[in-house]
DNA sequence: CATGAATGAGAGTTCATTCAT
DNA sequence: GATGAATGAACTCTCATTCAT
């Protein structure tokens, strides 16, 4: 596959993406991803051979965009409460912004293909979060900022309960003072008083 | 719709559950509960208008059950302790039965219908969950059994965590052991030592 | 039969016929009827196998009424000029009352059941209608009131101009104007010279 | 749409009709035309989306063509008596043919659409046929032709006739001497002695 | 007589997928 | 590589008609 081809890949994940954030997974088909990219119906099937194909690719390029934007983000002399607070910051305006959001996509996407272990992006995801966040929080004990017996599993705890809270923002609603909420009280189990 | 057409009612509901624990929600057409029920296509169709309608009648029968088994689970002499560990222990069953929850059916069905606010049965539960939570904690501390400061937030916290832990086990998959582990921190967290 | 079904017999026809007025003919369903007349299913299986053999009958009682009505209106001392004037104020009156009609579905049903000779009501109206209409000019020039060389051909021609509108007002639509224009045409092709 | 796909529109609204006139308008259905034109079911949809806008484009086409017919049946020297008997005749020839006609589709489907008021091509075949009338008479009337004093009114009389002529011969039948019969009766009315 | 649940044929419609150009 | 017409399987939904009660 020539460069021209990488870039016309390239396009039709950009507008796919844009076409999973209106309308979840399931719902889209190769035609509506044929209609939003304005090629031919054949021409798709050249590059993608259904939409999963499609979705996994938007994954990666999110991913890769995830990690670049949270490295950038944070500035050399930032407390790790600085970051914690950022970070759920972040957290929170992804949480209230329904339908600008992969995450329902995302959802259906591993719904719908029962636990693909291998490739399964979204754990990876999951677990170097921990992994930071976990790193974050000892920092912030070692610097004295925070309170914590039990790091570890202080670090699973707040991202099982940010994937309680996106989830439910996805399901029944949630509204900003609920997040708010939870993120004053994850901060108080650190003993970090202001927001 | 006399007595007889109630049964039969039940009969579809409780049938059609199978088939959504199975395939989730979206995936389940009309056809595939006609076939499950043995009925006729049209016969279908003079109790139920859509597979939406069904599940929300499967939810109503669930929410029910529920409540049931709850009450029933509590003997008259058992500690909020013993309560809130047979709870969590109830709850990590269900986390670890994947393919045979309407979890994953339930998600769908609230991406697919987007919020409906009034008759959010979902959101129902989940509220419910969290108060009655609390009054089990604020009873432990009362009793001495627990040490919590925020009893509303440490109640509201463990039901996210919850939340956090069923889409994770439907989506990334999740161990026994990350479950127990959880389970341990969020006990932990109210000076509870033992399981 | 016994008296009572005759009564439910001219219940059900009674109540199709607004069914009919309102949907034409082939769209009206056996259901349709079923659900106006409130009774079941099978009840109207009883005494009608389908919607045609239920329009015959709607279209007996018309014709029936229609006799009536007419020879009702005549009232003794009325001229032949009169007795036309009123004729053509009821035509019209019909004409313009567009969704209040059997004509639609009265051409549907003759639509539908492709030339039944026999049992051709609509035929025998037709029939029956221009030898009215002669006999009625035959009158009025014996009395001086009209002027006309061929009453039988007079008479045919109004009816077909009648019907011509009739079915213009079904498909194309047509004004109170245009009908009154037509009238106006009739009366002087018989140096009727008021309305 | 390339010019291929022009032609099988046309192919398929040239089988279409053939439909049509064999069914009316009501009772085709998209698998007729599909079988008819032997081709799939998807294939149809890519043109049409429904039976009403195909009988539509069989009307355009129709009208197209009835224009063409029209214009060249005129030869340079005939009279206004010579048209007028001869698009009688043509009338009396449609009348008469009771199954290969367009008629009761075309009646079908404006009653099915009620009333759409703008590109209502019946209303506009109408109205230009009077027209046209309207001044054949007074051409002839003004040769000598004719004897006529309200050319307007005679058209419109003349046309409404026909239509009533029409749609009697779709619903109650009618036979080679009614038509004769009202045709040497319009004739007479402008003085017009043979046929 | 009357009911109404049940059946199943059939219409409409949408899309994934192929393939000749 | 790219196109887009064509196919056909799969679904939804509606009724005429039957039949046990």
């Amino acid at each position: 596959m020539g460069e021209k081809s990488t870039q016309k890949k390239k396009y039709i994940v950009e507008t796919a993406r844009k076409v999973f954030m209106e309308k979840g997974f399931k719902k889209v088909t190769m035609k509506d991803i044929v209609e939003a990219c304005d090629i031919s119906r054949g021409g798709l099937y050249l590059y993608f051979e259904n939409t999963a194909q499609i979705f996994l690719e938007v994954l990666k390029m999110e991913t890769q965009e995830a990690d670049d934007v949270f490295s950038d983000s944070i500035s050399e002399d930032a407390t790790a409460a600085d970051i914690l607070v950022l970070f759920l910051k972040e957290q929170k305006k992804e949480l209230l912004r329904k339908n600008d959001t992969l995450t329902q996509a995302t959802y259906e996407f591993y719904f719908e293909n029962n636990l693909p272990k291998k490739d399964n992006i979204l754990k990876k995801q999951f677990d170097s979060a921990v992994k930071i966040m976990e790193k974050l929080i000892e920092t912030g004990v070692e610097n004295g900022e925070f309170y914590c017996e039990d790091c570890k599993g202080t670090a699973r705890n707040i991202m099982f309960v940010l994937e309680g809270l996106k989830i439910s923002a996805q399901t029944i609603g949630i509204t900003e003072e609920a997040v708010d909420r939870e993120i004053v009280y994850i901060l108080k189990g650190l003993d970090v008083e202001e927001v």
